[in-house]
RNA sequence: GCGGGUGUAGCUCAAUGGUAGAGCAGAAGCCUUCCAAGCUUAUGACGGGGGUUCGAUUCCCCUCACCCGCUCCA
């Protein structure tokens, strides 16, 4: 097997439509892509498994789809207004904070000192005025996270479903990062999709959850097809902690570019909750919370004791085009078929194909033929399994391989054995053996519910 | 943001200071065709802008995008 680079992914992504660059015909933007017929389909299928997982499968998760538009004073009491600003160097010694491009010679503009730390990237968020009038007075935030509203939004969701803890909410959406430095085809990017879970636990009790999540987190990643070695756990060392977290898992892949966070599993503390609570004296919080005169709410919840208590959160943070990237990264094999045939073939789980299954003809000019095709692929429609196609690009063979090319697990092909004997049947072909064998066309959807549900 | 590199059809690669060639893919059609590379036909490109020049894909400048390093953390 040849190895894989990440150029032979993006050559793939473009020639068969998964990911391609925006604005393409324009030069493009940087930092920006867009998801093909294909990878609409890839990418949805991971966030559905996603989804299912945290809120269908378990009883203490509910869902959520905020707005990417955000209030300033959400991102105010979060605190990213202070650390997502210019990029700045801090001076070790005197504490100084100056703009990276202001730092010269390597030396502190304040004291000289050469002990600086590396600059950091700031200025994250995205701006944007609301309203008509575009003179900067109103304005508001793209999201840099989707977790804010989850947050802000705490009270309605215990309101409105009766929670205690631990309980979590999990939402899915866009977020925008105004990167320095997109690099590595969808690793990253300005506008990014995320799916977060904030799990909310009682003080005392979140590194249990901690631990509990990240085992709960590898395991669903198993489950979407990465191999366990090509998965790092990396334990962020407390002071590359981001501002609002107390400690720090990232689930790291082994990507084309690098072994590089997948998800980061934080553990928020009750900062964030804190953070934008009213009369926070009364609330006993324990990590650094500023004063809040704005919010008109204390975000807490009652404890068995009828004692409010603020809960501390535990955040699995997966970055959704990341999961695709890796799943695709882990699926890439080119298989040597001897006589320098090659055969491309993506090795998706079967929940996470694009198309699940193809109907082909094995001639695509007899009518007979196709009009059996089309009548198979809208029966098999009708079981609910996922996108069919029907494929007539002619030559049988080369059908086959461009399913092989984008991971569609089974092919299935009317020939002329299907029209002429009784009782119907057609062959069905397994995208990572190559082996078929005929089943009966009345048999096909039972046999496709058993394969794919 | 800094340093280095790249940019010719969808992909891989040619050629040229004077009308840009091919293979593959894609489209239409032929063939009772089960694992790419059989036949016919049509289609398709010099990333963008400016300059030098009679004339620029080629030389110069700017810009955009991508790749590699510093960087990052979904």
């Amino acid at each position: 097997m040849v190895a894989k680079t990440m150029d032979q992914l993006v050559a793939l992504c473009k020639r068969r439509g998964f990911i391609f660059q925006n604005a393409d015909i324009y030069g493009g933007l940087q930092g920006v892509y867009d998801y093909g017929p294909l990878g609409v389909e890839l990418k949805n299928n991971l966030k559905n498994a996603w989804w299912r997982s945290m809120v269908y499968e378990r009883d203490d998760i509910e869902g959520l789809d905020a707005a990417i538009l955000t209030n300033r004073k959400v991102l105010q009491y979060s605190g990213h207004e202070d650390t997502f600003s210019d990029p700045m160097t801090d001076c070790k010694k005197c504490k100084g904070r100056f703009r990276a491009d202001h730092i010269k010679d390597g030396k502190c503009p304040n004291c000289g000192s050469t002990e600086l730390t590396e600059p950091r990237p700031f200025n994250l968020m995205f701006k944007t005025s609301i309203g008509p009038v575009d003179d900067g007075s109103v304005f508001g935030y793209l999201r840099p996270e989707t977790a804010q509203a989850i947050f802000t939004q705490f009270r309605n969701v215990v309101d409105s479903t009766s929670r205690k803890l631990p309980f979590g909410i999990a939402q899915i959406g866009k977020s925008f990062r105004n990167e320095i430095t997109p690099r590595n085809f969808i690793f990253r990017v300005r506008e990014f999709e995320q799916a977060e879970l904030e799990y909310f636990v009682m003080p005392g009790e979140d590194e249990k959850w901690h631990e509990y999540w990240k085992e709960a987190r590898i395991k669903w990643w198993e489950e979407q097809g990465l191999k366990r070695e090509n998965m790092n756990i990396y334990t962020t060392p407390k002071d590359d902690l981001a501002h609002y977290a107390k400690a720090c898992y990232d689930i790291e892949y082994q990507f084309p570019h690098g072994m590089e966070e997948l998800e980061g599993i934080a553990n928020r503390t009750d900062y964030d909750l804190g953070n934008h609570t009213k009369a926070q004296e009364e609330m006993n919080l324990t990590s650094h919370c500023h004063p809040n005169p704005d919010s008109t709410q204390k975000l807490c919840i009652m404890d068995d004791n009828n004692k409010w208590v603020v809960p501390f959160v535990i955040e699995p943070s997966m970055g959704v085009d990341r999961g695709v990237l890796a799943v695709m990264t882990e699926a890439y094999e080119e298989e040597d078929l001897g006589e320098g045939n090659t055969r491309v073939v993506l090795k998706l789980k079967k929940h996470l194909a694009p198309i699940k299954v193809a109907v082909i003809p094995l001639k695509k000019n007899n009518e007979a033929i196709m009009n059996k095709c089309h009548e198979i692929k809208q029966n098999l429609l009708k079981l609910g399994i996922g996108r069919v196609a029907l494929e007539n690009t002619g030559n049988i063979g080369k059908a086959y391989r461009r399913h092989d090319e984008i991971g569609t697990p089974l092919c299935i092909t009317v020939d002329f054995e299907t029209i002429e004997n009784q009782p119907e049947s057609v062959t069905i072909r397994d995208r990572d053996t190559m082996e078929q064998h005929r089943v009966n066309v009345a048999d096909l959807p039972a046999y496709l519910r058993e394969y794919f549900l």
